[in-house]
DNA sequence: CCGCGCTTGTCAGCGCGCTGTCAGACGGGG
DNA sequence: CCCCGTCTGACAGCGCGCTGACAAGCGCGG
C-alpha cells in the first residue's frame, strides 16, 4: 500500500517515513505543498498523511483542491495549531480523520489503519472458493461456515491457493513461496501438507493436476 | 441538556450563558466555589464549564472533590494562567478538556458540544472484547466489571491487541510497538509479558495463533 | 543519597504438536 | 502390464511458545 506523507519538518518526516514503513506501507514523503498537489493528483495512494503548514501551497488548500477534483484517498490531517476552528476546517474540507501535534507514533499509525481498513470498505479481508472461506484478518479458514483448525504452514499454503484461485499453481512455485528459495525441501514435504489439509477440508477441496501443480476448487456449480 | 457554568466574572458568566443557551443547552450560572461543590454532586448535569480562579473555593479542589465522590460528568475548564502545569494538573484533576483564557465563544461551545458527544458515546474511551474492558482515559483494565492491576507495558500491550482486535497482531509488531524498532528484544520478552498478563487475566484471553502472533478472544458479539 | 520494592528482560528447561522424511500403496497413462 | 508421479500413514526431531527463577533497572520514599 503507497502512502504519501506530506510533511516540511525533516525530522517528522523521518519519523512518519519509519514508523509508517515499520507498519508496512510504501511511504513516499513530499515536503512542498504544490508536489503535494500534483501527486495526490496523479498518483494513486492508499493514504495520504498532510501536515497542514506547509511551504508552497497551504495544506487545507491542497486537500480542497484533490477533492474538487474527485480524488477520493482517505486523508489523514496534520497540524500544529490544534484549534477547534481548524479541525472544523480540516473536516469540512474532506480530512478523513485529524491528528494534533504533538501526537506518539503508534497513534499515528494505528489510525493510519484505521483509515485504511475504513475506505477498503472493510473489505472483508475474507476470500471465498468453492465451500472453502479464509479470513486474513483472523488467519482462520472455515468450510461451510464451521471453523477448521489449520497450522501456519497450511494455512499459508491456503493462502496462496487462494490468491492464486484462478489458476494451477506449480508445485515449484509453491515450494518457493512456502520456504523460500534458501533452504529447499523435497516436494513430498508440500505432498504431505496437501495430505493434512485435505484430511481436514475433504478431499474435493484441493485438486491435483498431474505433473503441474495444484488449485482450489471454485466450486461453482458441478461439473 | 442541563449544564453548570461556574464563573465568578459577570461579564463572562453572562457570555457563557448567552453562548451556551444559544446551542440548545440549559444553562445554569453559579460563582462560588462552595456552591459550585455541591451542586455538581447533588444534581445531575451533561457537562460542566469550570473556571479555575474562584472564591471561598478553589476549581481544582471541587473538581478533585467531585471526582473523589465519583461523579463522571465531562467537565470542561476554563483558566486564565494557561500554564503547561496547571493544564497537566487540570487533567491531573480529573478535567476533560481546557480552555485556556482568553478564547472565543464559538470555540467553547465547540468543545462543549464535543464532550457532551463524547462522554454520550463515551466509545472512544471504553472498549471491550469478551470478558475483557479497558478504559483507555483512565488507562484501567476490568475484567467482567472487577477492576484488573497491570503494569504499564502490560496495559500497552492489552491497549494495542484491543485496538487490533479484529485481526493477528504478528508478534514482530508487537515487539515494535511496544519497544520501538530501535532497541530491539528478544520474542521471549514479549512472551512473558503475556504469561504475566494471562495469570491475571486468565488464559483465555489472550489467544496464540502459532507461528503468526496473538490475538484477543472476542468473546462472543461484540460492536 | 541510600535503600527498598516493583517492574521487566533474560535464561534455561520443558512439553506439545508441527513438520519433514521415509517407505509403501495407489492409480493414471502409455 | 510397467512406470512414474502422487498419496498416505507412521514416526522422530525439533522448533515454538510457555513458565518459573533470577537479577538488573528504575522510580520512589525516607
Amino acid at each position: 500500500m503507497r502512502v504519501l506523507a506530506v510533511e516540511d519538518d525533516p525530522r517528522i518526516a523521518s519519523d512518519l517515513s519509519a514508523a509508517l514503513g515499520a507498519a508496512g506501507f510504501r511511504v513516499e514523503i513530499c515536503t512542498d505543498g504544490e508536489e503535494a498537489w500534483f501527486l495526490g493528483d496523479t498518483e494513486d495512494y492508499g493514504l495520504i498523511v498532510l501536515d497542514l503548514g506547509l511551504p508552497g501551497l497551504d495544506g487545507l488548500t491542497v486537500l480542497k483542491r484533490w477533492r474538487a477534483n474527485g480524488r477520493e484517498m482517505p486523508v489523514l490531517v496534520l497540524t500544529a495549531r490544534g484549534t477547534w476552528n481548524e479541525r472544523v476546517e480540516g473536516i469540512d474540507a474532506g480530512a478523513d480523520d485529524y491528528l494534533p501535534k504533538p501526537f506518539r507514533m503508534e497513534e499515528l499509525v494505528a489510525r493510519a489503519r484505521a483509515l485504511v481498513r475504513r475506505s477498503a470498505g472493510q473489505a472483508s479481508a475474507v476470500q471465498s472458493a468453492g465451500d472453502l472461506t479464509l479470513d486474513t484478518n483472523r488467519m482462520t479458514v472455515s468450510l461451510r461456515g464451521v471453523p477448521v483448525d489449520t497450522t501456519a504452514l497450511e494455512y499459508r499454503l491456503l493462502a496462496y491457493l487462494m490468491l492464486n484461485r484462478s489458476r494451477v499453481v506449480p508445485q515449484t512455485e509453491l515450494l518457493e513461496h512456502l520456504y523460500g528459495d534458501d533452504d529447499a525441501r523435497e516436494a513430498n514435504a508440500l505432498e504431505a501438507v496437501v495430505a493434512r489439509l485435505r484430511r481436514k477440508l475433504g478431499a474435493g477441496a484441493i485438486q491435483t493436476r498431474r505433473g503441474f501443480g495444484y488449485f482450489l476448487d471454485a466450486g461453482d456449480g458441478d461439473r
